[in-house]
DNA sequence: CTGTTAGCGCATTCAT
DNA sequence: ATGAATGCGCTAACAG
């Protein structure tokens, strides 16, 4: 029993009595070879259970067959669901998926691209935010762009300021905005938003756009509305306690994203306040599970895994040369049972 | 402007005035380099934004820098938890995942496999439970012993029978039995279980645990108690669709995962049922939303990113030689909102 | 300590 | 249609 051994195309070939270059035309199927022959070695290769390594394919220069997907991080149901998108249309090209994980952060989201250029992924997709910059952004075209001319395709999901590639774009502020006016609409008047930092241009967008649509209403949003912490469950449950504890006189909570309002109306519960009753709670993505909470969860619904989808069609799609396409998706505010006209006075 | 202009180690060598092996040794650090000429190796490759080829690195024998992770579908929160996991003893061993999803395939599976074993991936992760299926066993076999043999690392989470891979096994039985256990000290009598395929070894553990303990306080199970479906949200909600059509008087509904319970209390509240009130459910693996449900969710909680963690640490210590050694992880009975005593007489 | 050289396993020219 | 030879980019002997 040697250490390592690896069967290689050179033991087919021997075992198949045949050269090794026909050895690889049986197997790749590129030229014609007489059926015979193709037989031998096709059984040959099944006899000794041989796998092509797939780096001595790719150095040869005959495939690139992995993608790189790098997230914040993959527990969060918004990365797994877009990563899903990826996933479905990775496997019907046949491709690998290599999943970075960043914990965002931005120096290791750095040093996954730097990996993922190693391995000479076909495409590299960012589907966190970006971070908002202007050092970060030059490393990350400097890394980029070598990868760029070396063949690689690059695509983003979110806005990536001056990154100038193809990108899945939801409606973030568009969607934001709608949902703020539907809840001025709803009758509510006094607002809070729940928000994770504003460094992450997803985050940015989304603020921006329930000030949009409050403003469009008459209604200014104050520094003292704006509860930010980190953008998690955890992040959303901590922002709602400083709102209770500041003793917030809102009648709606918006949050900037479904994680986020999961902690929100936790927190909210458990200071005794009912959920819509009391406050309004609103959320953004449409997460799968969210329509199983009680009560249900409005939202802005983004169409998460089609974002991962077209994410890596885009970047597959020699098009137009991986320069920045931009695909508009839009999102749709949901009324659900979170939300309600306020009632006359504030309990407690 | 070439087609694909990659620069490589014979560039920076050229650029820094250097041998192509002092190069290659002043940026791995393997023998130890003259200073100076470090220096300008390290800032040509800075300068000309170079990064190894990974491929050119495993082939030459260099390394084996990723880990491949085969699991059934990443947007489900208990795939998506073991995986951060290993992600994150992946990421401070400085390997990339390759994550492969399988949508609970067999012959996907096997296709996973293949593919990282040609990626030469320094180990292979099971995380999805096995098939019962001997052929299929087989065939597994005959893909994961010729990639050992190769110096290939497996680790499988839950038990694969007859795999004699290392193994991180939850106790899916004991917690199982536990939970029937506790619910039969509350006070419940008539049960149902709701269940997914039991093909999946995980699946089957878990009913049999609940068959356990139910036996054990003399209740037993019958077929008509058992309601089958996929394993998954939807199956769990189609499944308490069919334990309310049939009329069923259980005043527990033991659910094999919390995904499922997460439909079966859905479909429970639809019906214009109470949880607990009329009917106490429980789920299984503690995800991290479901203490966010109202009311939270009663489970056998499961350390899933622990499963992950020590999976792939089992792969990477050399210890014995991959053989089969089993780390066994208890689940822990956690009580909470969403059971409670039966009442005397079931309204409705 | 540094440079030269030989493969790693494969796809792909070239000849035949 | 097939076989022999070249090189992908790199690391690890091997010499100096």
């Amino acid at each position: 029993m040697s250490d390592r051994q690896h069967v290689t195309l050179e033991d087919v070939a021997r075992t198949a009595e045949v050269s090794l270059a026909t050895a690889s035309r049986a197997l790749n199927g590129t030229t014609r070879v007489r059926d015979d022959l193709r037989e031998r070695v096709l059984s040959a290769a099944a006899e000794l259970a041989y796998t092509p390594n797939a780096h001595a394919q790719a150095l040869a220069g005959g495939s690139r067959r992995t993608v790189g997907v790098i997230c914040h991080d993959i527990s969060d149901p918004y990365f797994a669901a877009i990563t899903r998108g990826v996933m479905r249309v990775a496997d019907s090209h046949g491709l690998l998926v290599m999943l970075a994980g960043t914990f965002a952060d931005p120096d290791r989201e750095l040093a996954c691209v730097s990996a993922l250029r190693a391995q000479r992924a076909t495409a590299i997709l960012l589907t966190g935010s970006a971070f908002e910059d202007r050092a970060w952004e030059r490393r990350m075209a400097a890394e980029l762009d070598p990868y760029r001319r070396g063949g690689g395709r690059v695509a983003v999901v979110t806005r990536h300021r001056s990154l100038k590639a193809d990108t899945v774009a939801p409606d973030n502020r568009g969607g934001a905005r709608a949902m703020a006016e539907a809840m001025h609409r709803l009758g509510h008047r006094r607002f809070a938003v729940v928000t994770g930092p504003e460094r992450l241009t997803t985050v940015a967008d989304r603020v921006t756009g329930f000030r949009e649509g409050l403003a469009a209403a008459g209604i200014e949003l104050s520094e003292r509305d704006v509860f930010t912490s980190s953008f998690d469950r955890d992040g959303g449950y901590a922002a709602a306690g400083a709102l209770l504890a500041a003793r917030h006189r809102a009648t709606c909570v918006l949050t900037a994203s479904d994680v986020m309002a999961l902690g929100v109306v936790s927190a909210l519960r458990e200071a005794g306040l009912s959920v819509p009753d009391d406050v309004s709670v609103t959320g953004f993505d449409d997460l799968p599970l969210v329509r199983d909470l009680a009560p249900p969860l409005s939202t802005v619904a983004l169409p998460l895994e089609r974002l991962g989808a077209e994410a890596l069609e885009l970047a597959l799609d020699p098009g137009s040369a991986s320069r920045g396409r931009v695909r508009r998706l839009p999102g749709e505010v949901l009324l659900r049972g979170s939300t309600a006209r306020p009632r006359r006075r504030r309990r407690a």
